[in-house]
DNA sequence: TTGTATCCCATAAAAACCCATGTTATCCCA
DNA sequence: TGGGATAACATGGGTTTTTATGGGATACAA
């Protein structure tokens, strides 16, 4: 699951580092299937206003949700645009990094920093500015209507006292 | 589930011991999943005024919870954003205790001492000044309003006792 | 060449790890 | 039931490892 927001430089090659954390379950997720790439795939989110990020796990969910479409349904085709002609694959270097492409630098107008932010099954990456507007935003909504959420713990499955 | 109130330091590393009772039910809780993180994971409330804290069980509630919400709800969008953006893995070092980022202790106003509720399936984490005060009011609060308490206790099975 | 991408090495700061100690709680046994 | 032995816990400090980041060297293509 990825958590937590972290701001990092874009140097002058357009190199980013990855959080550490999010390299950690990327890595994880790796495990167990094939997996042979070693980094992340990133699209323009729908908005536009920022990149939509993850490991092969995620695209393989939208896999799989694509090909619940007909198969000559336009919205199929709309999708398979969108979403696997639009992405990236970006690997890591030794250290960890990814070089983020001009363009997508400049269509979202990154100057020298990039936030990642962690949103459970996958992460966005916005202009730090544009990301700390927007999150003050939906810090309101969300506390607003925080009666959506149900905490729905699990009850725990019998836990096993030892003696 | 997390019970009582303890207190403890956080040194100037920032590191604060979890209580030993709460690190016990999180170890419990990630018997029985693939759980690999051995941590607590915080956000700061609603509220602004403390962190929520809890194992990975409670935030995978919290995803289940989300993941109900339909994918085009702006409200879910600013629920991924307040409850995933906003977290944090905290590990346990060898001693079980976390650091708490200096940020989120700024932003809190903890200074030295950091008082830890137990609330069930989830903790928060105070200034133990601030939580004082506000322990008063809800003992207050809680006792005028105890007939909303439902008197739940279940008709016990029988319980064969020896001796 | 010139710009671009890849690989390797260097480094300061932060995080994780290891070991030590006083204090409290728990256990055990007479 | 008293009290000493033992274990668990909160806490401090030093050391090692990661992490984020920069720069140079190399390979490739326009």
């Amino acid at each position: 699951m990825f958590l937590s927001t972290t701001t990092n430089n874009r140097d002058a090659k357009g190199r980013v580092s990855v959080p550490a954390d999010f390299r950690a379950v990327i890595t994880a997720q790796a495990q167990g299937r094939d997996a042979a790439f070693d980094g992340i795939i990133v699209r323009p989110s729908f908005s536009g206003e920022c990149l939509e990020g993850g490991g092969e796990q995620l695209f393989e969910a939208y896999r799989a949700s694509i090909n619940a479409l007909d198969y000559f349904d336009p919205n199929r085709e709309a999708m398979e645009q969108a979403i696997f002609g639009e992405s990236r694959r970006l690997p890591f270097d030794s250290g960890g990094r990814v070089s983020l492409p001009h363009d997508l630098a400049d269509m979202l107008g990154f100057n020298g920093r990039v936030t990642f932010v962690g949103l459970g099954d996958r992460f966005e990456i916005w202009p730090p500015e544009v990301h700390e507007a927007r999150a003050v935003q939906m810090r309101k909504l969300a506390s607003e209507n925080r009666h959506l959420l149900k905490p729905i713990t699990p009850v725990m499955p019998a836990m096993s006292q030892k003696s």
